[in-house]
DNA sequence: GTGAAAGCGCTAACAT
DNA sequence: ATGTTAGCGCTTTCAC
């Protein structure tokens, strides 16, 4: 019981394989008739297409890599999964590259994904600069960036956060917080850290300003979150509110908040970013801004699909954030 | 700039594609000197091997596919994670498969893995039976089946709940509980719930029982378990004690006893399953049956690893699952 | 509207 | 220890 080929329904339809590859891709007329003989041996025969043939042929795999820092983020989980739903319809399959924000594994999964003639990458860069993305751009390999980053000459899908933070700032200075403070991501991620450069750029409309000391910079972890925390609170004068890069950030600051026997909102407001789904299971509630991991992969199909399509001017699609108010303010 | 071949690399290195081949296989000797000024030849192309083509020849991809209900749980997040990791090393890619617990996506994905030549397949079957991943062995496809249900003549990943259970057990009924109920799986979810089983064989042991009545079922979602939580406290003897199939089920049955007035564990006792990690998140704190998806996907990688090498008789690991005492009971 | 045939870049006999 | 070569199953040009 060996595969079944093209040849082979070829002959049981009485056709030739260009035939047969014509009917499967429609990229040329065939008369119903035919087309009829055809399918029927296919179904017949149980014949499928080896896409590994099609592959070597067509100088194209019909696989999208998705790079993220860290998988088990509920955030990237959704992403991935949203991502696999969206491309499906299009026969691509989604391969997970889990870097855990080390940029040789960021590297070596680009050298990858060119090596494998990915048909896309979607990757949210976290030690990877723009020059690093090259080698995808010289393959023709379709790349979309998820990060509010600015990045050049790539497709993009980026956060519209301008108004949600705004309006988490309102809330904050509305419970009468003046000392703002953050737990950022490390100084040497991709783009510094753009959620910082957001909260800084709108302090000043507030009344506020972010000094430095307020900064605090560790990994997108709880560990970090913990760590940043403690630090902050440290502080001579430390602060009344803290907006953390991330939500899982924010939930190890909480943790470290209840062994220092601090209070939230009480004694300090707290502020998460993505609304990854324990947001709304921790205690208090985390208020935060919610950026979707369902549309940005949704968006990330899209843009892959119409550069397959045959679009080449880079292009961004922004997808909405929002403020979401729960306890922690 | 056109891609660089074998057959570059061998002009370059005065040898024959074949050298080319074995150098990078290693499956037959190679003259070091030879060895030396091919790799040489390979680093100055830039030379990277075309899987398309390997596939082709080989009949065997690079890819593991990765079948669960759901990515977004965390549990099965951290599955993935760990599965590529350690995949990895075996030069494999790991393609997710999101089938929302869906026979026909679960069966989908079965089909692509055949005509795609996976490497291999990790999954969690939800309604599939074993015949139906018989395709898969036909085509020689190393199949690893992680679940706590028993399947034959297939390669598995199970837990060692036993002990947990009996723990868990042990604590319910050390503070005074004995009315036990269980928020299980569907129905018609592959191998019913053996979680459910195993709970039923224990509470003999411990002078209780099981009813019927106090067994209520529902999809692995917050929303079931909500809804099962709220069915069981209608009844007219409701239960001291309930476990739950997941910790996502547990998580919901949390968040309606909230707003049902009822006091965890004052009222009633909750006990998940998984330790996802926003058990110890949840308030209160979530006693669970821990079964670490980490030591689930490096266990399912080694199965693969052995398959491939070789090995032709079924076999099953087991991952030791431990009781969590948080504080829910 | 259909067919014949040339490869895509590898691997693995089968030589030597 | 190395080279030659057939062919994996498809897509697509060119011919009819």
């Amino acid at each position: 019981m060996d595969r079944v080929t093209m040849a082979d329904v070829a002959k049981a339809a009485g056709v030739s394989v260009a035939t047969v590859s014509y009917v499967l891709s429609g990229k040329r007329p065939v008369r119903p008739e035919t087309r009829v003989a055809v399918e029927a041996a296919i179904r017949q025969l149980g014949f499928t297409l080896n896409s590994a043939a099609r592959s070597l042929r067509t100088g194209r795999s019909a696989l999208v890599g998705l790079v993220v820092p860290d998988l088990a983020n509920p955030f990237f989980a959704q992403l991935a999964s949203a991502l696999q739903e969206h491309v499906r319809d299009l026969g691509l399959h989604v391969v997970v590259c889990n870097t855990r924000a080390d940029r040789r594994e960021e590297l070596a999964f680009v050298r990858e994904a060119v090596q494998q003639q990915f048909a896309g990458v979607v990757i949210t860069p976290f030690r990877l600069v723009a020059k690093d993305l090259k080698p995808l751009e010289d393959a023709g390999v379709p790349v979309v960036v998820s990060a509010d980053i600015r990045l050049d000459g790539v497709d993009r899908v980026e956060p519209e956060a301008r108004a949600a933070m705004r309006a988490a700032l309102t809330a904050v200075t509305a419970s009468g917080r003046r000392r703002i403070a953050m737990i950022a991501g490390p100084r040497d991620a991709t783009g510094g850290d753009p959620r910082l450069e957001l909260l800084r750029a709108l302090t000043g409309q507030f009344g506020t300003v972010l000094p430095h000391g307020m900064v605090v910079r560790g990994e997108h972890t709880r560990e970090a979150g913990a760590a940043g925390f403690g630090q902050l609170m440290g502080l001579r004068h430390p602060p009344d509110a803290v907006f953390c890069a991330n939500d899982v950030i924010a939930v190890g600051a909480m943790g470290r908040a209840e062994e220092l026997g601090l209070r939230i909102p009480g004694d300090v407001s707290l502020i998460g970013y993505d609304d990854a789904d324990f947001a709304s299971l921790v205690r208090p509630r985390l208020t935060t801004i919610r950026y979707p991991a369902g549309a940005v992969g949704a968006a990330a199909a899209r843009l892959l699909r119409e550069r397959m399509d045959g679009r080449s001017v880079p292009k961004t699609l922004r997808v909405g954030a929002e403020f979401v108010e729960r306890e922690s303010v």
